[in-house]
RNA sequence: GCGGCGUUGGUAAACCGGUUAAUACGCCACCCUUUCACGGUGGAAUAACGGGUUCGAUUCCCGUACGCCGUACCA
């Protein structure tokens, strides 16, 4: 029995969107589940690609969520390099061994030839003709040349492919992990490149190599993959090393609102982020928005992911990490797109919002006061927490239901005051505000409540009506925990002055 | 066009031949609360279509339709 290696492979062409991140997720969840290792490989092999400060984005992505790889270009490991760009080496050899065995050729099309063949042979039945079995002889390589022509060729140093000969072994099938018996039909392949002119591997060629010098055991990818799946498999096989070969699991895709695959590009058209963190393109300078700063618990998108595409058959909607890790299971994975919502993406995160104290959560909410000019003291933020939680979904709610906490309100609901307000109120607002004015009376919600009836009973009021004034004279609006709470926790003094400012504006 | 993969309420989904087809989010109503939320109760809302197989199909098989993915010297 081989210890379990899983891999998740991005290339460094942009920021981490949510399906990729499900696809760490379940790569992750797996890996820990049989005591594995989760290795972080980056498919730099387009170098025209290339897109500064995505490596580092990614790897941040990672640390953000806890998905921390066992093996990357970060640590180190036994099997690096963790980058495919240096390890362009290794490749080679592997494409010239398949060469050899005549399982590969070389082509020494130019793109320009290559445009006009399929400009050529395009017919309305046939918008997109291949390079392979049925053109693969009128084209420019070492099957339709003779050896003497290649060997001249080569030795001129023309630039030159080298190209998979897909066999004529018809049908070939694979058993998915998700999807069962997969079939394919190896004639309607086309002859993937596998090294180009620049020397570097397509990602065909790379990651049938690294897989196996890696010794990765389970390959978890996007549905997008499966119809180059029969490439894959027979490089396995022409490369000899067939009983190697990982078991796939190709996940299904995370669809847009509108149903389509998420795109790299369009995020901001769905309203919400696709990006783990926040992204900004080097080149473009276009800037999108990450679930972290959106104000997502790392628990809570996790949570959201693992169940985008698998469940556990029962009711539970809430898991932990380590649950997932207990409880995920390949053959629950669903076979079929689910669409990301974003509204029951909130609703998980403010299930996890009222999880454990509040302390715990001042680390992750102090920053969006600070982000407004707040810098508020911990114990004090806690309390807060405490009091607003249960009406906060995201992170910066926490600011939108608290700010008063801190400072008095800029602005107050005039409209809804006068609605209740009734001339003798202004008299017993005034007492209360002298009353208040001294720290001293300061007391208890409920001692501070009661004390509040009997001043209003008093002056032959009712509590009722002067709840909600009070309510909007000391947050700005119908809005907040229970009053007295507010009260208690700003302070009576603090109140006190609310209630004067308002009075004086009236 | 061809190939692959899919198709249960708006969304996520359970059921793996016999159910009044769960549940959650969202939506609506009511209750609670003299705010807003939370919570509670109730409601509207679903098996793409056609053939088989079967005593019995949402469940199994085959077509059709539709959707998605792929069809690059991108991953």
């Amino acid at each position: 029995m081989s210890e379990v290696r899983v891999r998740f492979a991005p290339s460094p062409t942009g920021g981490l969107h949510i399906g990729g991140l499900r696809t760490v997720l379940y790569n992750y969840l797996f890996a820990k589940q049989h005591q594995g290792t989760f290795v972080l490989r980056i498919e730099d092999t387009d170098q025209t690609r290339y897109v500064e400060g995505a490596e580092e984005y990614i790897h941040k992505c990672l640390e953000w969520c806890g998905l921390q790889a066992d093996e990357s270009a970060l640590q180190g490991g036994p099997f690096g390099p963790y980058r495919q760009s240096e390890r362009k080496e290794m490749y080679r050899q592997y494409a010239e061994q398949l060469v050899a065995t005549g399982h590969a050729y070389y082509a020494f099309d130019t793109p320009e030839e290559l445009m006009k063949m399929r400009e050529d042979f395009k017919t309305s039945d046939n918008p997109s003709p291949q390079y392979g079995l049925a053109t693969r002889n009128r084209m420019k390589n070492s099957l339709s040349l003779s050896p003497e022509e290649t060997k001249h060729l080569l030795a001129s140093g023309v630039a030159h492919v080298i190209r998979i000969k897909m066999g004529n072994e018809e049908k070939i099938s694979f058993n998915d992990m998700i999807r069962g018996e997969v079939h394919f039909d190896t004639r309607l392949v086309d002859d993937k490149v596998l090294l180009k002119a620049d020397g570097m591997p397509t990602y065909h060629l790379a990651v049938v190599v690294d897989d196996y010098l890696m010794k990765i055991t389970h390959a978890f990818r996007g549905e997008e993959w499966l119809p180059s799946a029969p490439v894959h498999l027979l490089l396995w096989k022409y490369l000899g090393w067939s009983d190697n070969m990982p078991r796939y699991a190709h996940l299904p895709l995370i669809l847009g609102s509108d149903g389509s695959k998420l795109s790299k590009r369009h995020g901001s058209k769905y309203g919400f982020p696709i990006f783990a963190m926040n992204w900004t393109n080097p080149k473009t300078g276009e800037k999108e928005a990450g679930f972290a700063e959106r104000g997502f618990l790392p628990a809570a998108l996790l949570n959201v992911l693992a169940l985008l595409g698998w469940n556990d058959g029962t009711e539970q909607e809430l898991f932990s990490l380590d649950e997932l890790i207990q409880k995920f299971d390949l053959s629950r994975v669903s076979h079929s797109g689910a669409v990301f919502d974003f509204e029951k993406a909130k609703w998980f995160n403010h299930q996890y919002l009222q999880m454990g104290s509040a302390a715990a959560l001042v680390p992750q909410v102090k920053p969006f006061f600070e982000a407004n000019g707040i810098i508020p003291d911990d114990a004090y933020l806690s309390t807060v927490i405490g009091l607003i939680r249960e009406r906060c979904h995201l992170l910066p709610d926490f600011v939108d239901q608290g700010h008063f906490f801190f400072v008095a309100p800029m602005e107050i609901d005039r409209e809804s005051l006068l609605k209740k307000w009734k001339p003798e109120h202004a008299r017993f607002f005034e007492q209360l505000a002298t009353h208040w004015s001294t720290a001293e009376n300061n007391g208890t919600a409920t001692e501070l409540e009661q004390n509040f009836e009997m001043m209003a009973t008093e002056q032959g009021l009712k509590k009722g009506e002067l709840m909600l004034p009070l309510r909007i004279m000391l947050v700005g609006g119908k809005f907040g925990p229970g009053v007295f709470d507010i009260v208690q926790t700003i302070g009576t003094v603090e109140a006190a002055n609310r209630i004067l400012a308002t009075l004086k504006g009236l």
